[in-house]
DNA sequence: GCCGTTTTCGGCCCGACTGTTTTCAGTCG
């Protein structure tokens, strides 16, 4: 098995070892344990239990160490078995129901035999729930509400989509007069691909008023949780926002609190309990004595007075980190050593390389595009428009790319735009490896992004060598999309990323990084390792019409949740850097 | 089940909100 199969073995272990009331830590420690093994890489996996080290692993001891290595070698484990025949299926089901933990899922499958969502519907539509010790009707509506809007609560959202919602509310809770301080926290403020529900931290002077503008934003269907610190509101399109309201001093704490992740959270928790502290969202105060966090807090026992999130991570000996490396993945080790790498950030980027006109499926002309570019400040631009096979995008033929490449030479030539404009294609790589056109046009070109776009599913084996053998043409530029994924519509294809990533390096390919926000592709994941180890980036937003070229900020963002530097990231090189690059990339004919 | 510059046993991050309760359990993040 992979380790990401294992890690979810575990992960359904925990599950399971809730619903049958099991000691919530030891369910912990099977979750922790999926965790720390995601965050291995696989050769590194398989070495750890050829040599039997597995328990060398934080978080990982003496039985689960035992268990993951008998899941890898034989893909297997009788435990797990036997622990799901103990368990009806269907009470897994029920823990997606919101309201529904573990305690009360078992107090209903015991009480009223409930074993599944269709049981526990036709319970609640009986008033079978209602009477149960710890329900009542309030709960009992609230399940059949639960149940009828699972699917669109459930539903996760594009990290784009989530952005263009937030940043406006954040705009407006800005303007009003009592708030301070406002902003977007959660995995929005992290960057990360897909967003569950939106997190705003506000510091105000009052907070009545900054409840009702909340509540009352349009497209607002229900208010789900109303107190005197937050309120929680679900918008038509079934997207939670939650709102938290705080005063001034412990701004900077709710805002790390509530940007997460949670196991960032627990393990700087647990570092500030190392040092006699005790954090919270309320404060950093001493842990030693009697009373809450919260408590000290207000009883102005807090150390020096800390307002931003920097002197946070300053108290706990720790660098800054950037929300978008607060995963629990090492980021907290890291920042003990000293200062983090830069970042790159948006206003590094200088320009992108994969980009469509109307000569291809795209909505705007050259010129359109070119004039988008420069308005954007941008250096260079580079087109490269669909090949042949791509019929359904209107692939161009040998004829008019070269048309396409004349046009492009005579805009540079008459110095109508400030901005330099590359000539490139996104050449299919065809389903044996080879690419849509011969090195006769590719050698015209600036540089060619080389892509999958049919065949998506061969077997891993196949794809793998198909793409390294596109990688392993000497006028390959750039990998183009690597595994196809569409992010909450399309798994990714079937392919061993690290030989790509090796086959990428060995050849001094670019893997890009697709900023387009349905395919962020290469996962954040895979980049600092992959960077360490020598592969560039490109951060290419795939655009397909001016506004497109927007999607950069998308791919910054990942890029920054990778781990990487502007200098690992070809698009923000300056002009003469990039053209020294590809002709050096150049085949010597 | 994991872990150890308080501990090899006894802890394990911390607080808000809701609903069902007259003081708290469960859920959620």
């Amino acid at each position: 098995m992979t380790k990401n199969e294992i890690a979810d073995v575990l992960t359904q272990i925990a599950t399971l070892l809730e619903l049958k009331g099991e000691n919530p830590f030891k369910v912990r420690a099977y979750q922790t344990g999926a965790r720390a093994l995601e965050a291995i890489e696989e050769t590194e996996l398989a070495r750890l239990v050829a040599s039997d080290e597995l328990q060398s692993v934080k978080g990982i001891g003496e039985a689960l160490a035992q268990k993951i290595a008998e899941l890898h070698q034989t893909g297997r484990l009788g435990f797990f078995d036997k622990l799901q025949a103990s368990v009806e299926p269907g009470l897994v089901e029920l823990l997606e129901i919101p309201g529904l933990g573990p305690k009360k899922i078992r107090a209903l499958h015991e009480k009223l035999g409930i074993a599944d969502i269709a049981a526990l519907t036709a319970a609640c539509n009986a008033g079978k729930v209602a009477e149960l010790e710890g329900f009542g009707a309030k709960t009992q509506e609230k399940l059949l509400a639960g149940i009828r809007n699972r699917e669109a609560y459930g539903k996760r959202h594009l990290w784009w989509d989530a952005l263009e919602i937030a940043e406006p509310i954040v705009a407006g809770l800005r303007g009003l007069a009592p708030v301070l301080r406002a902003e977007a926290a959660g995995s929005l403020r992290r960057g990360l691909e897909t967003v569950g529900d939106l997190d705003f931290i506000v510091a105000a002077r009052d907070v009545a008023p900054v409840v009702r503008w909340f509540t009352g934003l349009r497209g607002v269907k229900e208010v789900t949780a109303q107190g005197e610190t937050k309120a929680s509101v679900r918008f038509e399109s079934g997207l939670q926002a939650d709102l938290r309201i705080v005063p001034e001093e412990q701004f900077a704490f709710a805002l790390h609190h509530f940007t997460g992740s949670k196991d960032h959270n627990v393990q700087m928790r647990q570092r500030a309990l190392a040092r006699g502290l005790s954090l919270s969202e309320w404060g950093l105060v001493p842990a030693a004595g009697e009373g809450t966090a919260k408590a000290k807090a207000e009883a102005g026992q807090s150390l020096p007075a800390i307002r931003t999130e920097a002197e946070l991570f300053a108290a706990l000996g720790l660098a800054f980190i950037p929300p978008e490396l607060r995963e629990g993945l090492g980021e907290i080790e890291a920042a003990e050593k000293g200062p983090l790498p830069r970042l790159v950030e948006l206003g590094d980027v200088r320009g992108a390389f994969h980009n469509h006109t109307t000569a291809s499926d795209g909505r705007n002309t050259l010129a359109e595009m070119a004039a988008a570019a420069e308005s954007r400040g941008w250096a260079y631009l580079g087109i490269a428009d669909h090949s042949k096979s791509s019929f359904q995008a209107n692939g161009l033929s040998e004829e008019r790319l070269l048309k396409q490449v004349a046009e492009i030479r005579a805009l540079n030539a008459s110095g109508r735009f400030t901005t330099h404009l590359f000539a490139g294609t996104e050449c299919d790589i065809l389903a044996d490896g080879s690419l849509d056109f011969d090195a006769s046009v590719l050698g015209q070109l600036d540089y060619v992004v080389a892509s999958v776009h049919n065949a998506l599913t061969q077997d891993e084996a196949t794809m793998t060598q198909r793409v390294i053998r596109a990688i392993e043409h000497p006028h390959t530029t750039m990998l183009g999309h690597a595994t196809g994924r569409l992010l909450l519509r399309r798994e990714p294809s079937k392919i061993d990323l690290a030989k790509v990533i090796d086959a990428a390096i060995a050849n001094r390919v670019i893997i890009e990084l697709n900023a387009s926000p349905w395919r962020l592709d290469l996962d954040w994941r895979h980049w600092r390792k992959a960077a360490e180890r020598g592969l560039l980036c490109a951060i290419n937003p795939d655009a397909h019409e001016t506004d497109g070229l927007g999607h950069v900020r998308t791919g910054v963002a990942i890029a920054r949740k990778g781990g990487l530097t502007a200098e690992q990231v070809l698009t923000t090189w300056p002009l003469a850097k990039v053209r020294s690059y590809l002709d050096a990339r150049r085949p010597k004919d």
